[in-house]
Parts: structure tokens; sequence; C-alpha cells
RNA sequence: GGAGAAGUGGCAGAGCUGGUUUAAUGCACUGGUCUUGAAAACCAGCGUACGGGAAACCGUACCGGGGGUUCGAAUCCCUCCUUCUCCGCCA
């Protein structure tokens, strides 16, 4: 969430950032509730110290007086910490309430967009900022989306993932999966040769997590829920890996931290369904490499800058054809500050379909997940960022549609180690 | 899952018959004295959060989390979590 101080400082530039992200002007007056709240806090939190000021002086007293065998002297201050007992219980609760609200609004206040962020209020807004240079494939009309290749090469199943779970959990098989893995393994050679150390985390997080990168109390009915143990299935490996550093404090100038993890990622897309969704273009569990990077703030845009680089690079090399867009206001996350998307042709379906997401979230999961750094004697908040890099599903379907021959499916010479040296699946 | 033990400041570790504990002591760390330099020795400092103050500094809270008893809790009670030991189960 943003600092109370930096909505103190600079108020004005906080309200600008709802705007952008198309809030209403009574929507943005929760910004001078927040400051009034916090005022109240204030006031009962000094009120409250002094009087158990008040109460610790007199409960010394006390024990001196019966220390000296001056017991029924002790009566009256009794008494009086009785009475001042009995204030500070109504002041604090009080301040309870002042400070949940304020809690409550906190976490209702989004992430103050970059300058760069175009306002507007849907994707259709969103600015591209790389177009695909070249022309699109055009395989005519005989190319067949990705359901149907997976069927005739025998690479996924949509109907046994239904038996199994439900829809929107494939069941890849055969070489389909033998393609996961080499994506997977592919995606991950790349992060550890540009530095980034893997890591396998937990696939089930707490709620201090979700809390800590932001997918609570925002995103609560996207995620899966298990009761029985108060734990979430993560949406992505940005969860369980960005909180590695919560609470932390990093010695001055620690900033090595760039990490990777693949996970599957599961999402309950409640209310998603029809023709736009079929196949993989839209399930409840994927496989994704994240990328997460831990920055010092006066560097974390040049690392954002190496992140797509490194993305764009992946994509370059599986030759797809792919475009980079800058999200605009109102289709920015919560969290971020910032965020680049790419999407890849698909040439069956002749869509778009977004298989990375690239983000600086600043400050504003480092001050839920208390993550700072030391500078001198004081300590400040670091930045997050993360990048899909890549997610597989989508790169599947566009990869099988894009790739498809009377050969079979072509499959990209950089991930042909991976497939046993086979330049088609067929 | 069952039985037992334990969780104290960066680490180790006392306190746990409730009130000189503002959490002892050691190590680590920082500054200083000494030294050509270093080590050793000695002296001093050394946690986090919120609030007040220009600052020095002051106040409040924090001894796994939450709640309770009491004028007063690291210390007593309840509850949850975690770790360790033993047993059971198991990839």
């Amino acid at each position: 969430m943003l600092e109370i101080s930096v909505i103190r400082r600079d108020t004005d530039r906080v309200k600008r950032g709802l705007k952008v992200r198309n809030w209403s002007e009574e929507q943005i007056q929760v910004v001078d509730q927040v400051l009034e709240l916090d005022d109240k806090r204030k006031h009962l939190q000094a009120e409250i110290d002094s009087m158990k000021e008040s109460t610790n002086k007199y409960s010394k007293e006390i024990g001196d007086l019966f220390k000296s065998g001056k017991q029924n002297e002790a009566a009256g201050l009794k008494q009086k910490v009785a009475d001042l007992k009995e204030q500070v219980k109504g002041l604090e609760e009080s301040s309870k309430i002042v400070v949940e609200t304020l809690n409550n609004l906190m976490y209702s206040i989004p992430n103050t967009p970059n300058d760069l962020v175009p306002a507007g209020s849907t994707e259709d807004d969103n600015e591209v900022y790389r177009d695909w240079p070249g022309t699109l494939p055009d395989l005519g009309e005989d190319a067949k989306p990705h359901w149907e290749l997976a069927k005739t090469y025998n690479l996924f199943d949509l109907e046994l993932g239904v038996k199994i779970s439900g829809a929107g959990f494939p069941l890849y098989r055969g070489q389909g999966a033998k393609l996961q893995r080499a994506l997977i393994n592919f995606f991950l050679d790349r992060a550890e040769a540009a530095g980034y150390e893997e890591v396998i985390p937990p696939h089930l997080v707490n709620e201090d997590s979700a809390r800590g990168t932001g997918q609570l109390p925002d995103k609560e009915g996207q995620m899966y829920y298990m009761e029985k143990d108060d734990l979430y299935l993560i949406p992505t490996a940005e969860v369980p890996v960005t909180n590695i550093f919560r609470g932390d404090i990093l010695p001055e100038g620690d900033f090595s931290h760039k990490l990777c993890g693949y996970t599957p990622c599961f999402r309950r897309e409640a209310g998603s369904y029809g023709a736009h969704v079929r196949g993989l273009n839209r399930v409840h569990q994927f496989d994704k490499v994240e990328i997460v990077r831990v920055e010092h703030p006066d560097r974390s845009y040049a690392a954002l800058d190496e992140m797509l680089a490194h993305v764009s690079a992946l994509l370059d090399d599986l030759k797809l054809p792919y475009r980079i867009l800058r999200l605009c206001g109102g289709d920015l996350g919560f969290t971020s500050a910032i965020t680049y998307d790419f999407e890849v042709y698909s040439a069956a379906q002749k869509r778009w379909l977004e298989v990375s997401s690239v983000s600086n979230f600043e400050t504003y999961q480092s001050n839920r997940l208390k993550l700072r750094y030391k500078e001198g004697k004081s300590k400040h908040l670091a930045h997050t960022l993360n990048g899909s890099a890549l997610a597989l599903a989508r790169i599947v379907a566009a990869l099988l549609e894009n790739n498809q021959s009377g050969e079979g499916i072509e499959i990209p010479e950089v991930l042909r180690p991976y497939m046993g040296g086979k330049t088609h699946i067929n």
C-alpha cells in the first residue's frame, strides 16, 4: 500500500494518480478521509500514551509503597490507576475502530501510476509501446486453432481434464507434455544465464503472504482457498518468491536479488466463459516461469528495462510475432506503478494473446512487506519488480498455431535440444 | 495423528518463587584510547514500530502470535502457531 507519509506529502500527486486510473472525483475523496483519520489516530494515540505513562508511574509508586510496608497508602493510587485504565479502555476502543477504518481505506487505494502511464479506462486505451515490425503471418483459411492441433497430434486433452478436475484444467500428454517441460527448462536456463537464482517455492501460501504482494484483499475471488488449512493456492510465483523478502532489512548495497522460479499457477477466473476462452486461452491451471527483483529506487527502472529486454529475447528466439503494450491507468494492476504486457500473435485464431506482464511496483509491495534496505543510518523501502518469463499455456497455443504445416508442427530451434533434437511434432 | 519439552534482542544465553530488569552476561557490530600499523586490552555505544521535538531527547508498545488475571507480567492462566524428542502413518 501507499505510505501514509507519501499521501500526506504528495497528496496532489496521489490524487492525480487515481484520476489516471479513472477514479471519479467522489472516489478520490478517500485520500482526504485517510488524512483525517490518520490525524485522529495520532491524537488518540498521544492521549492513550500519556495516560499509560501516568499509570506506569503510579504502579511504580505502589510497588515502592508496598516494599516500604505502607500498603494502606497505596489504596488511593490504586483507585487512580483503575480510573485511568477505564478511560484508556474507552480510548483504545475508539482508536481500534479508527485504525481499522483507516487500514481498510489504505488497502482500497491502489498504487500511484508512473507518469508514463497513459490515462484510459479499458484495454482499448493501452498504448502500443512496441509494435511487431514485420507483417503478421497469414496461414489462410485452412489453419487450425491449437485445440484442433492438439487432437491431431495428441498434445493435450481438455475433456480428460474435465473428467478429472473440471473445465480449465488441461491434461498434457505425449509430445505436448514434453513441450511443456522443454519450454520450462528453456525459460529457466535463460533466466539463470541472465543471473537469476532459481527457486522452487511453496505452491500454497498463507494469508500474510497473499497480503504482502497485494493479492489480498484486492483479488480475493481470484485465488483458490483451502479453508481447512487457511492457505491459498498461488495465482503466480510472484507471491511466494517476493515474500521471501517479507520483513527483511537489506544490508547497505545488497541489491543482488534476482530470483526466478517455475510454478504452476492457479486462477479461479470466475465468470470467464465463452468462445474467447477456448483451448488454452484461459485456464485455471497453467505453468509459468517468473522473474523477480528487489532493487534500489534509483535503479529499478533500469532493472525494468533489463527485464523487458529479457522477455523480448525469449520471444525473438521462439520466433513468435509479438508486441508490447504499456497498460493504461484503467487496465493497470492494483499494486503496479507501471506494467508492460507482451502479446503474441496466434495466427489461426487471428488474435493477440497476453503471455507476459512485467511490472514495477515501486514501494507499494515493499510497504506491505516491510521490505527495506539500509543506507547509512537510515532505512528506506526497496522497489520490487516482477515479470512472466514466460507463461506457458498461451505460448503453446501460439506456437502450435503459427508453426503448423503439412509436416507437422515445427519446433523452434532453441527448443530442439530439449525435445530430443526433433525438428517437428508429428 | 498421539505423548513430552521448548520458543527471550544479529547470535549464544540468564531471568520465569510477579515490583532495583531501564531484559543480566558473552560473542558479533560501531566509535574511541593505546600502537608505526594491526591484534590484544580498556572505555563508550549498540533493537523495532508509532507519536512528540529544530535537536539533544522524551513518551508508548514489543521477551513466538492473540487474549486474560493484577495497581504492576518475560515471569501466572487460556488459546493458537512453530521447533525439538519419542511413537504411529507415509512418497
